[in-house]
DNA sequence: CCAGACGTTGTT
DNA sequence: GTCTGG
DNA sequence: CCAGACGTTGTT
DNA sequence: GTCTGG
C-alpha cells in the first residue's frame, strides 16, 4: 500500500518533469508526508495541467463529517469504479501524486523495518490519485486527494502485498483525460489498461521514518 | 418505505 | 449521491 | 502508514 | 482494541 512517501525535488523539477502551466505556491523538501497533510497533486484542465494544493485522505462530496478521510488514504483498483466513496471521483476528479520515493514497513523477529521505495533512475513518481472537494459546516471548502493501490510487482512482492498505482510517463494523459466520453460501463476496463509494471527497487531506512513529526533527510538515509 | 453506511491495511 | 439492509 | 489517545468536572 | 490526528 502507500501510507507514507517523500517529495523531496524542487518545484523547477516538479514543473519540467510534469508539464504544469501554472503554479499556485512553493514548495519545501519533504522527506516523510503522512495522511492528512498538504501536498501537490497535478491535475488536468482543458488539456492544461495544473499543480494544486490537497489534503491526503478523500473526503467524498456527500461526507458529513471529515473524519472519514483518515480512512480513505488509498482505493483499490480492483473496485474503484463501484466504491461508493471513491466512484464519482473516479469520473470526474482524477489527478497524479508527484512522489520521489514511498515508504512500506515489512515485519520483521523484533518488529518493523521501515523500507524506501524509489526508481532505479530515481526519478520522481507520477502515482494515480483521486480528489475531492468538500463543503465543511461552516461553508469553507476542502480538497483531499486519495493515492490508487494494485498488486505488487516483483521487485516488491516480498514486502507487501499491495503497491501504490504507478503511472508511466505515457500513460499519465490516458489517467488524466482517457474518460472523456465513455459511458460508465467502460470505465472498469479504462481502470486495467492504464496500468504497466513500473521499475522500482528498494533499501532499508531507519525508523526515524516511523514518527511523522520527524520530516528530515535522515528518513531517506540507509539504514 | 426509511436508516445507515459509504474504506484500506493487516491480522486472526 | 447511492446502495444495502431491515 | 505510525503514534497517541482513550474522560469528566470545573476553573483559568 | 479502536479511533483520530499527523
Amino acid at each position: 500500500m502507500c501510507g507514507r512517501y517523500s517529495l523531496i525535488i524542487g518545484m523547477e523539477q516538479l514543473v519540467i518533469r510534469f508539464g504544469i502551466g501554472r503554479v499556485e505556491t512553493e514548495l519545501v523538501p519533504r522527506y516523510n508526508v503522512a495522511p492528512t497533510q498538504v501536498m501537490p497533486v497535478v491535475v488536468g484542465q482543458e488539456g492544461n495541467r495544473e499543480l494544486r494544493m490537497m489534503q491526503w485522505g478523500l473526503v467524498p462530496f456527500w461526507a458529513k463529517d471529515r473524519t472519514i478521510g483518515n480512512r480513505l488514504i488509498n482505493a483499490r483498483m480492483e473496485t474503484v469504479a463501484e466504491k461508493p466513496a471513491f466512484k464519482y471521483a473516479l469520473r470526474q476528479r482524477r489527478c497524479i501524486v508527484p512522489a520521489d520515493g514511498y515508504y512500506e514497513w515489512q515485519k520483521t523477529g523484533a518488529g518493523k523495518q521501515a523500507l524506501r521505495i524509489v526508481r532505479p533512475d530515481r526519478e520522481v513518481f507520477g502515482l494515480a490519485g483521486l480528489w475531492e472537494q468538500w463543503q465543511d459546516p461552516a461553508g469553507d471548502l476542502l480538497f483531499t486527494y486519495t493515492i490508487l493501490t494494485t498488486s505488487p510487482t516483483a521487485p516488491v512482492k516480498h514486502i507487501h502485498d499491495r503497491m501504490p498505482l504507478v503511472l508511466n510517463p505515457e500513460q499519465e494523459d490516458f489517467w488524466l483525460y482517457g474518460l472523456q466520453g465513455t459511458t460508465p460501463a467502460e470505465v472498469g476496463s479504462f481502470i486495467k489498461n492504464l496500468w504497466s509494471p513500473p521499475e522500482l527497487t528498494s533499501y532499508p531506512v531507519s525508523n526515524l521514518v516511523n514518527n511523522p513529526r520527524n520530516d528530515n533527510p535522515l528518513c531517506i538515509a540507509p539504514a
